[in-house]
RNA sequence: GAGGUAGUAGCUCAGUUGGUUAGAGCGUCGGAUUGUGGCUCCGAAGGUCGGGGGUUCGAGCCCCCUCUAUCUCCCCA
């Protein structure tokens, strides 16, 4: 009979435990980071109703989507995001939660678009969004928290861009391109791709005219420190109550982000960037490695102040930002950051004698209660050939123990990076060993600490 | 969805103008007189040359289709 080819969907990837362990080390810092803000996690299902999904993003968004009809005739989609479900969680949970509500949301999601570097079809979000405030105060914390995350990720070559839709409708408005604001914004937004004459290209050919476009180049190339492109902006477009709103909204962020101690090179008031999804209303974040800027924002997001809209008719604000899991890992792993390859435990127990399984496993357990991690070895094979698996996956100590050794209640600590090694009972003196042990390993503290 | 580039062992690649049984390094597994690893030496496994069709006496190499990766458009994490 043929064999089936192994093989697995465009887009769609194994993890094997070297890179698994790297991705749960970062959700692991998400967590920690959005915790510490007081966010507290939730999780939806995968599949949604089709009409909870579908025209929330924009068009672009509902042609990505993956969808079916299942068994029982229902239209279903599977999520493309974790801020649509949000929505919807929200506008149904909303009287057993209270407001204001924060959490955080790891999570994979689908998207049937073309593959590239950096890019897949599945692929983890971790979002994290207050919702039921339209208060600054949650703008603020929303930049802070992308902030502290990268950092400690450890990266520190980053930019978050930070502009507010406001402003890019005051100015649409006084422009008189309201009609045109989808392929503006989307020109727009290409600015640092195509660079101007590309941009030019585009406005022109959407009918913009030449004293359109040269408005919105003086509006894009405002440039400066915060302050400087702040009040540049706001004589130009002082017509605009909208865009007011929105510069001085971007103001207060700033001294804020400024009075947290955030360096000013951290982030940057840019007015090109617009972001493709529709619902956003006011600020908005887009965060670029500086060392790898092609790979496209790592973290964005922005306030929707009218998401929720669509499923109740509580006024449900929000404001949230998503780190891309998978991208982000894409591209450490591409300016090489990966760590040495991880170990899966601490102590390796040689299957020496047989005949003595149990003492290795009443060692292991004793090890183990302590919260030392140790792996029996599962074959008896020649005792060089298994601690030479021992060297190969990094373990640091191996306990080795014959008939010899276990007759006499005792058993060798053999630390392997140092080849040296030391006999110490064990039986009716698991205080002792252990503090052997831990001495070896540098664990000195943590067994005062767990005691 | 449209276009450009690529696809040879688990990984990185070699493979002469189409010409017999497709190679190397690394990795994996085994061994070097039966209780102690990282070095060295020896050996083995592993490839329908991404898949399918065509041209030819003969295809890893040429042509077409397809799949996958990568880039651009588009969009986004």
């Amino acid at each position: 009979m043929s064999l089936i080819e192994p093989r697995t969907l465009k887009g769609f990837r194994d993890f094997l435990p070297a890179k698994m362990v790297q991705r749960e080390k970062l959700m692991e810092t998400a967590k920690r980071v959005y915790r510490r803000y007081g966010f507290l996690p939730i999780d939806t299902p995968a599949l949604e109703y089709l009409e909870i999904l579908t025209g929330k993003g924009s068009e672009e968004t509902d042609r990505q989507m993956y969808h079916f009809v299942d068994a029982g005739g229902r239209a279903v989609g599977m999520r493309f995001d974790l801020t649509v479900p949000l929505a919807r969680f929200a506008a149904q949970h909303i009287n057993e939660l209270g407001t204001p509500f924060k959490r955080y949301h790891i999570a994979p999601v689908w998207r049937g678009e073309n593959p590239q570097d950096g890019r897949f079809r599945e692929f983890v979000q971790c979002d994290f969004d207050t919702i039921g405030t339209t208060g600054v105060v949650s703008d603020i914390e929303t930049a802070l928290v992308i902030h502290e995350l990268l950092l400690e990720i450890g990266i520190d070559q980053f930019r978050i861009r930070i502009n507010n839709r406001q402003i890019l409708s005051g100015l649409l408005e006084s422009l008189d391109l309201k009609d045109k604001s989808t392929s503006v914004l989307r020109a727009l937004d290409k600015l640092d791709k195509v660079g101007p004459e590309g941009v030019g290209k585009e406005l022109a050919q959407a009918g913009i005219s030449s004293e359109q476009s040269d408005k919105i180049f003086q509006f894009a190339g405002v440039q400066g420190t915060h302050d400087e492109v702040l009040s540049k902006l706001s004589s130009m477009l002082r017509s605009s109550e909208l865009a007011s709103q929105g510069i001085e909204r971007l103001s207060i962020v700033a001294g804020a982000l400024r009075a947290a101690g955030v360096p000013a090179s951290r982030f940057e008031i840019d007015v090109s960037i617009a972001r493709g999804l529709d619902y956003y209303t006011g600020i908005i974040f887009e965060t670029t490695l500086l060392e790898l800027p092609r790979i496209g924002s790592v973290c964005s997001g922005g306030r929707y102040d009218n998401l929720a809209g669509l499923f109740t008719k509580q006024q449900l604000p929000g404001i949230g930002a998503s780190l891309g899991l998978d991208r982000l890992l894409a591209a450490l792993e591409k300016l090489d950051r990966f760590q040495e390859s991880p170990r899966a435990a601490d102590v390796f127990i040689p299957l020496f004698d047989p005949d003595r399984m149990n003492d290795y496993f009443a060692l292991a357990a004793l090890v183990r209660s302590v919260g030392i991690s140790a792996e029996v070895y599962p074959e008896p094979k020649k005792l060089g050939q298994q601690l030479k698996y021992a060297d190969q996956r990094g373990f640091l100590v191996a306990l080795i123990a014959g008939a010899r050794e276990l007759d006499q209640g005792l058993v060798q600590i053999k630390d392997l990076r140092t080849q040296t090694a030391t006999e110490v009972a064990w039986k009716n003196n698991s205080e002792g060993f252990l503090a052997a042990l831990a001495s070896i390993l540098g664990l000195q503290n943590m067994l005062s600490q767990s005691n």
